[in-house]
RNA sequence: GCGUCGGUGGCGGAGUGGUCAAACGCACUUGGCUGUAAACCAAGCGCCUUCGGGCUACGCAGGUUCGAAUCCUGCCCGGCGCA
């Protein structure tokens, strides 16, 4: 039976496991490789979908345990699917809600910076971001057993219980053209006895997703299954979940629980050596240039991140010059666009001063005016560097970007 | 003119004898944000510092006291009321 979706690779490189591919889906084809915008409640924070298409984002992807949370699956369900429910006419994605069982249980309260790994071992209590009334008496709002995960709601305390079968249906419900099997994302501080037991739990997790998938007829004709490799911060772990998810028949491959770039990044493509060549890549969760440069030549194809949306709302801005922070004094009175070089319409009308103004007066258009800008930076350097695969030059202009973005 | 209330850091505003370089908020400065509990969070914000501390400060000038932003006297300034 022909699957609904399929991967076709275009151009590959001989130096690296670069590759630019299209991934084809019931609602239209993504090119590879690509930045899938974040849109974890059914909106890519401050931007129509419309405009989405404006910036050259091909596809989005929301969230199982927030669309479930609210408004619920079924009023998307009813809603035709995620895409028609946002009105986007193009290829979507939901992500399990596995990052939650991190962000909720072990991750909660904790300022855990998901790069960098001096930050890690500090573990530092320091973000308190909702009351303690809602938290649990262990202090977390998801527990992890076997069988599945018990969440308490961060809305209002109520209870519920996320299974790899209820994430399926969740994500059958919401309809997206590509979801992703249930995994338990770990802290990165965990140490190697749990990573590993908390791997072949997710490993067991991807058995019951996928099977849950491939059982319903229906839905199975309709979206694509990605299995998520897990493993955490150890090499061996991350090597054995790449071989074990492999030899289980998904339709592609998401690589979780990156929290370092030294632990991640350097691992990549071992990890991508062992996935089957033929089916695409998603490296969940990170997005600043430098490491998608790193991702692509390590062999992944789509990337999502919620940097471009939460940088542009923290009025921190990309430029092809590296970040700026657009609230700083030096742009009172700057006449120049964000960045002189940018081909987005942000650029082409208003001018730093402008936006800055905006910013400290917190007037919301400030807001989306810079997450415009930056979701067309990420679209835009992925299509260029998909263009330089392609191209066959993508080594220089790699070394040629990231000289002037590291300035 | 008389009476009355009040004058605190860039602003608003606590404090009314010691633990006050002075709560809190705003503004400002600087960092951070990577499968979104984030239009958020953190730090700094009189001057100097060898980072131990030192110095000058609560309208101005005196005074009481071991000790004053806090009490007393005079002056200056502002609000309100009465003439």
């Amino acid at each position: 039976m022909k699957r609904p979706l399929s991967f076709a690779i275009e151009h590959e490189l001989s130096d690296s496991l670069a590759r630019a591919g299209k991934i084809a889906t019931p609602h239209g084809t993504i090119k590879t490789p690509a930045f899938i915008a974040v849109a974890t409640k059914a909106t890519a924070k401050g931007l129509q979908s419309t405009q989405l298409k404006d910036l050259g984002v091909q596809s989005v992807i929301g969230n199982a345990y927030h669309l479930y949370l609210t408004p619920g699956e079924k009023v998307v369900e009813a809603a035709g699917g995620i895409g028609k429910f946002m009105a986007w006419d193009a290829p979507t994605m939901t992500d399990s809600g596995g990052f939650q069982v991190f962000s909720l249980g072990e991750g909660l309260g904790k300022k855990v910076s998901k790069i960098s790994p001096e930050e890690i071992q500090h573990d530092e209590e320091v973000v308190m971001i909702y009351s303690e009334e809602v938290a649990t008496e262990h202090g977390k709002l998801a527990i992890v057993d076997d069988e599945g995960v018990t969440f308490t709601s961060h809305h209002d305390g109520s209870l519920h219980r996320f299974t790899p079968e209820r994430s399926i249906e969740i994500q059958h419900a919401l309809g997206a053209d590509i979801i992703f099997a249930f995994d338990e994302c770990t802290s990165p501080s965990a140490d190697h006895a749990y990573q590993k037991e908390a791997m072949d739990r997710t490993h067991r997790w991807a058995k019951r997703s996928l099977a849950a998938h491939r059982n319903n007829i229906e839905k199975n004709a309709a979206q694509g299954i990605y299995g998520i490799v897990q493993g955490g911060r150890y090499e061996d772990l991350r090597i054995e979940s790449s071989r074990t998810l492999a030899n289980m028949d998904f339709d592609g491959y998401g690589i979780g629980g990156s929290f370092s770039k030294r632990d991640i990044l350097g691992v990549l493509d071992k990890i991508n050596r062992e996935l089957p060549k033929e089916k695409p890549r998603h490296l969940l969760g990170i997005g600043e240039p430098e490491d998608i440069f790193v991702g692509v030549e390590a062999g992944i194809d789509t990337f999502d991140c919620v940097l471009p949306t939460r940088n542009g709302r923290n009025g921190t801005i990309y430029t092809a010059r590296g970040k700026m922070s657009i609230e700083r004094a030096e742009y009172i009175r700057d006449p120049l666009p964000i960045d002189t070089e940018c081909g987005c319409m942000v650029c082409k009308t208003h001018s730093c001063s402008y936006i800055h103004h905006l910013f400290r007066s917190k007037e919301m258009l400030g807001l989306v005016l810079a997450s415009m800008h930056n979701m067309y930076f990420l679209a835009n350097l992925t299509e260029r560097i998909r263009l330089s695969v392609i191209g066959g030059s993508f080594q220089t202009f790699k070394e040629s970007f990231l000289a002037t973005y590291r300035r």
